[in-house]
DNA sequence: TAACATATGTTAGTTACGCTAACATTCTAG
DNA sequence: CTAGAATGTTAGCGTAACTAACATATGTTA
């Protein structure tokens, strides 16, 4: 890709700048973690002067933002791909959700920590993180599902999703920040996955 | 606090400078999250010189790993009071230990990221994160006390207090990153906590 | 096709920050 | 009292984010 780039810049115009610099980003993010990344970095790689960047992202943060945006793209296609080897509506097929929510996590750590992480005053009013609503639905869908093939009785959807979310969530944070090291070395984050989420409906069933 | 500072500065010698340091790191990363503080401001804040803080930190990061530090500690404290206010083995105790955790992660938010964000190649090699050990050691204590209680078959500690970790951890982090504003705006951190952890524990006993 | 408007690039310069070196002041032992 | 360690300061380097002014490409219209 850094090939494209260079094969590229014998012309004025680089005419796919705009796809290259998050291309760049999304490779130095993944190399230097969600901050240690710079805009000039990312342009030497696309092979342009420090100013370009600003012709297409208003500023640093504007293509932090767009590296993110991809991401639940990713994530919806991963977990939808999952849950759809199973069942409709079965415990395993919540628990490979959870499964592809953590090896995501594990893939791009730092793709997912930009998209959960970002600064609430750096989005647009009214519609914060409106990019996960789908990535959401897709498990809201699926525990709909679970509720009406096991017959649980539970209130609300919301509250079984949510439990879920945070438990594969949770894991997916530890699991990049290396903190399962210190006091649990080589976790099997499938195997804890599995066991967490198969408890917690097995107690919300029963 | 600043009062303090701008008192102290007839002298040239400051004299509490670390502590100052870290305290002003302490409010800037609050205020501008825990990347978006600078060196230089933490000096205007203490009143110094931009090159002080070297005679104490061997450089910015070091000043944010003290900040990190002092974390843990809060944390171990508030999780034990939390403990001990409810019999020992009981699921209320571990219910009220989860609340704590997260209720730690909203009062400190920047300092909670920093705590388990840390980069592992920034830390001395071999024992990383190891201040959150003892954290860790009163979750497993508070477990084993509540396997013998309630007679659950658990092969292992862990397979109790991981997921129990995940689950407060994610919690904990959705809400401070406001990840639940989007898809389930008001969401009651508490009774999210009391219910995930008791309808995980009753699904591992039972 | 010529000419203009727009889009997209460049160079040069400003400001802020992390960090170092060289120097100044204070504290503390002997 | 005095030497040296500890802890400050100022000056300056290198890099990054961003802006302004200018250059080049693209595409539309007469």
């Amino acid at each position: 890709m850094a090939k494209a780039a260079a094969e590229k810049r014998e012309r004025y115009h680089h005419g796919q700048l705009r796809e290259a610099l998050i291309d760049a980003a999304h490779q130095l993010i993944n190399a230097h973690g969600p901050e240690g990344f710079s805009l000039a970095e990312a342009c030497r790689l696309a092979g342009v002067s420090t100013a370009a960047p600003y012709r297409h992202f208003a500023d640093r943060g504007a293509l932090v933002e767009a590296v993110a945006s991809e991401g639940f793209g990713w994530l919806r296609e991963r977990t939808e791909a999952a849950r759809d080897q199973h069942r409709l509506g079965s415990v395993e097929s919540i628990v490979a959700m959870g499964k592809a929510y953590v090896a995501f996590a594990a893939d791009e750590p730092a793709v997912f920590k930009l998209m959960f992480g970002r600064h609430p005053d750096v989005q647009p009013e009214g519609e914060a993180h409106i990019e996960g609503t789908p990535c959401f639905q897709v498990l809201l869908d699926a525990v709909d599902a679970w509720i009406e093939r096991s017959g649980a009785e539970v209130d609300h959807t919301l509250d079984v999703a949510l439990p879920l979310w945070t438990i594969v969530h949770g894991t997916a944070y530890l699991l990049i920040d290396h903190d399962f090291d210190a006091v649990a070395p080589g976790t099997d984050t499938d195997r804890l996955v599995e066991r967490s989420t198969a408890a917690f409906l097995k107690g919300i069933s029963g």
